[in-house]
DNA sequence: CTGAAAGCGCTAACAG
DNA sequence: CTGTTAGCGCTTTCAG
């Protein structure tokens, strides 16, 4: 017997029925314990599994869930990706995850992909083009990114999606807030492509003008990567020179990998972080917390992201008439090593 | 109409028979033109997309190949991965990632899931326990370590496993090579758990005694993360401290988080990377690219290690009788600024 | 509590 | 080239 084993062999091995053995499997309450037994057993000895695809396709549920995140190489997914398992393993789903870029590099659509698989709902932590997620048939929540929902509430048919998101403008004013109250004033903003990085960026310069401070923004037409990062920097630095002011006492990044792009171009200028210049990034993602980094930061708090998300997922598959929910969470910033007060 | 739609809905609405949707969709050669433009706009408005659930059970196969990593945390797969796909990609084939470390958080066997959801085949690129991987009666092939070599050859039934691995071994032997030939005589190395690190500590060891060297190998019980490596290199400076030759000159680390690790400790500690100390880190991992950090490092291959592991599943599928297959990858050293010659 | 029977949506021979 | 016919392995009524 080569072939994969299938409930038949099992049954016919524990000397039960199909449907018996179909019961076992999802273990069912009323179920008598000698049976139980023997079909475990024959299910070990012929190292049986069952079969996703028969499952799927006679229950209509896979009891999963896709997870289409924007890159793997950002590890801000890691957090995210730990909370939704968080609510979703314990309810018995499986999660699969996607990653954007690479799909779209390939040339496929992983929704498409997602929905093929059967997945019984959708988290999309990504700036996904609209079209990709109108008309999708399962529950969809929008994670962490707020730049869908407009769009979405007139294309989806059967009520919007859900929306959990980091607040971002609050985030960019609590940035630039957190800057001034440390006495600085020629603060810098690198910024970027996208729409987090844009509402980042208007938090940021909303603050700085209510303090009769100068927004200083560079980098706004570049990638939100470390390249960016360390041009936008070096921008800076060159219209610090020239300008009366003189350089930036500091530098609020649109993300970490930014700022560690920053960070490069200071040392490479001579500067000293934070003695010289304070930097601050954003989304605490794992490179901010390395020792040798030591970046302060702002906490998005990706992992209750990812677990309020799933949550809403599970409630919308309960009950998919109820009024859509969006939810925002309010940043916070972590104190680390990379920005000090002002020594004016 | 609210359900999901079918080929018979697509079939009916394009005035065909079921089975020529089914052509279509895997764009047979012979199918009228007419035909076949009718049937693509049905599918079209009905949003149509075909059942993997339905097609796995009916033609016993999913084009589809399951990968699984170590780690998410560790962007090493992420070269991996990209590798992977660019030969899994073009011939057709989806590849579904899982996380082994987080899959046995939440108690469940990943392996078990893949086979579950009817992969075609495996690509093992984590130090899996061999019972895992015992008995899956799909191609199966290990990347990126040697471990599980020995004990597959005698578990698997149908022919061994096919193996591809960066060498581990001579990696080792080049690092400590590549820092003796620059001068160097007090190398430290900081090694940690798993198989990797271990073949990795064998070559430094050799290439140590043949220089005439003495071997200092520190923190050979804690992990490979970032924490282990900075208490290794703390333990290596204070044993320089109070040694005759005083605190090494050059460090190798077992990976490239454990050389960041040493780099916060060296910092902490008021020595200077490169002038008071060389850092030579493993894996080329994107963490090594970083401008601020610049890590010199040794370069295993890990994209062509994917492209090797995935050219390798596919060949066993079409012939699943050839006889195993072992290739190892000879690692290069990738000089960036964390290395430089002993001033001695 | 257990067994029989009817499909889930699709593919894969075939015979027209 | 097109339509018919069986299943793939499992869940789910529904009678025993």
């Amino acid at each position: 017997m080569n072939a994969r084993p299938t409930i038949y062999d099992v049954a016919q091995r524990a000397g039960v029925s199909k449907s018996l053995v179909s019961l076992v499997l999802r273990d069912a309450p009323h179920v008598a314990e000698a049976k139980r037994e023997a079909v475990k057993k024959a299910i070990q000895e012929l190292g049986y599994r069952p079969s996703r695809a028969a499952s799927a396709l006679a229950s209509q549920s896979t009891r999963s869930v896709g997870l289409l995140i924007d890159d793997f190489r950002n590890p801000w997914f890691v957090e995210l990706l730990a909370g939704v398992r968080s609510v979703l393993d314990p309810a018995g789903y499986t999660v699969t995850v996607a990653d954007l870029r690479l799909e779209e590099a390939s040339g496929r659509n992983p929704v498409d992909g997602f929905l093929a698989q059967h997945v019984d709902a959708l988290v999309v932590a990504a700036e996904a083009p609209p079209e990709m997620v109108r008309d999708v048939r399962v529950p969809l929540v929008i994670a962490g990114t707020r730049s869908l929902t407009p769009l979405l509430g007139k294309s989806l048919d059967d009520g919007a999606a859900d929306v959990v998101a980091g607040d971002d403008d609050a985030g960019g004013q609590l940035a630039a807030r957190h800057l001034l109250a440390l006495g600085h004033r020629r603060i810098a903003h690198l910024s970027g492509q996208g729409a987090p990085a844009e509402h980042r960026r208007r938090g940021y310069v909303r603050a700085m003008a209510e303090a009769g401070a100068e927004p200083l923004v560079y980098g706004v037409d570049g990638g939100t990567d470390e390249a960016n990062g360390f041009r936008a920097m070096r921008q800076a630095l060159d219209a610090g020179g020239r300008a009366a002011g003189g350089p930036p006492t500091a530098v609020f990044a649109a993300n970490d990998v930014m700022a560690l792009g920053a960070m490069a171009a200071l040392r490479d200028a001579g500067l000293r972080v934070p003695e010289d210049v304070s930097v601050l990034g954003y989304d605490d993602s794992p490179l901010a917390a390395y020792g040798y980094i030591r970046l302060s930061t702002v906490d998005g708090h990706s992992r209750r992201l990812g677990a309020e998300a799933a949550q809403m997922a599970l409630d919308r598959m309960a009950a998919p008439a109820a009024p859509p929910r969006r939810l925002l969470l309010e940043p916070a910033v972590v104190e680390r090593s990379s920005v000090r007060e002002t020594i004016a």
